[in-house]
DNA sequence: ATCTATTTATAAAC
DNA sequence: TGTTTATAAATAGAT
């Protein structure tokens, strides 16, 4: 606003980017201040840079009770519309769908958002404590699974070690028994036989 | 900022000043417009007048996934300060995020995928169960609070129905006697002693 | 809502 | 970043 007008998109030079976005926000935020003490408003502001950086500003109380007014200020602008689902037709299907998926993300929410769900109701809690449950069953017996594989394998490479063993041993025992005709001093070296290098021995 | 000077406090005239509160809301939803555009951030703004309506704008996306985004950066922001946080420098954070991102993606993909998950290692879906299991104890904690609070609720109710029927019963025998002692044969009206309709009961 | 006289905000330069 | 300055924008008060 000075020294040359300003076009409305994105500025190109890094620099100048930078540069506007520091003057700018502060501004803003000065601005959202101003307004909350002239007209007694209840203001909060939140600006993620393009890097990511968060910059905030909640007048009156904390961002974290003004998010929840917000929620509860929306809620009660969206009363559900209907109750009855006679003839469920795919349009019905897909709004059910919708509810599921929103139903869904409500949960996500309030499992990274640490609980504070104020927006939830119990019988929606309900509904998603059913989904988790059956998840966590589905996930312990695919461990289950997991595990009986897993144990099938090793029992596998157990059997094939033994052998491998087995076929060492006996090895030895023919060279100790050479060795030992020529050279009883010899035949002291280290030997670990559940190790195997060889490429066929490997899982 | 125009033929004359702005006190920086509430301003007492509430026509004056519900007039500044729309041409300050304006303004400051025009400038923060301008930020995200000129400087390529993502900014909210929640604004409530005095008289509690609701002004929102989110450049980007909703006003929903703004908040989720904030919640994430305020979170990853404040880890528990009575458990030190030893070096774990902002690569290694970033790291460990990318990775339980990763692990919750891949946890999504198997709920939603019917349970194929051969992809998940049992470490991983070990640590999904530990998540899972603690999102199903916050959200039986968090019904318990509901519940309770709705017992409250209805026990006010009870006790303020009682009192109402209480009331009424009185006056149908007040009325009983009154009608015996003129016309003992009108009196068989019909009465549900727990439904009322009086806004004095409307809850 | 619309119109100005002023105050503010801020782009460019340092 | 902080300061300066010329200029664009915002807006208080009046209509």
């Amino acid at each position: 606003m000075a020294r040359g007008k300003v076009q409305l998109k994105r500025i190109e030079n890094p620099v100048h980017r930078q540069v506007t976005f520091c003057k700018r926000r502060a501004g803003l935020l000065k601005k959202a201040k101003e307004l909350s003490v002239l007209c007694d408003a209840e203001i909060g502001v939140v600006i993620f840079s393009s890097h990511g950086k968060l910059y905030e500003l909640a007048t009156k109380g904390t961002m974290q009770g003004l998010m929840e007014r917000y929620a509860k200020s929306t809620r009660a602008a969206q009363p559900d519309p209907g109750i009855e689902t006679p003839p469920l037709n795919a349009k019905d299907e897909i709004n059910m769908l919708k509810q599921e998926i929103e139903m869904l993300q409500k949960g996500l929410r309030y499992m990274f958002g640490g609980g504070s769900a104020g927006a939830m109701t119990l019988d929606e809690l309900g509904v998603l404590e059913k989904h988790l449950e059956s998840w966590i069953y589905n996930i312990r017996s695919t461990k289950m699974d997991v595990m009986f594989q897993e144990i099938q394998l090793l029992r596998n490479k157990e059997g094939i070690l033994k052998a491998a063993n087995k076929y060492l041993q006996d090895k030895i025992e023919e060279n100790t028994a050479v060795l030992t005709d020529f050279a009883p001093i010899a035949t002291n070296f280290s030997y670990n036989p559940l190790t195997i290098q060889s490429e066929i021995f490997q899982f």
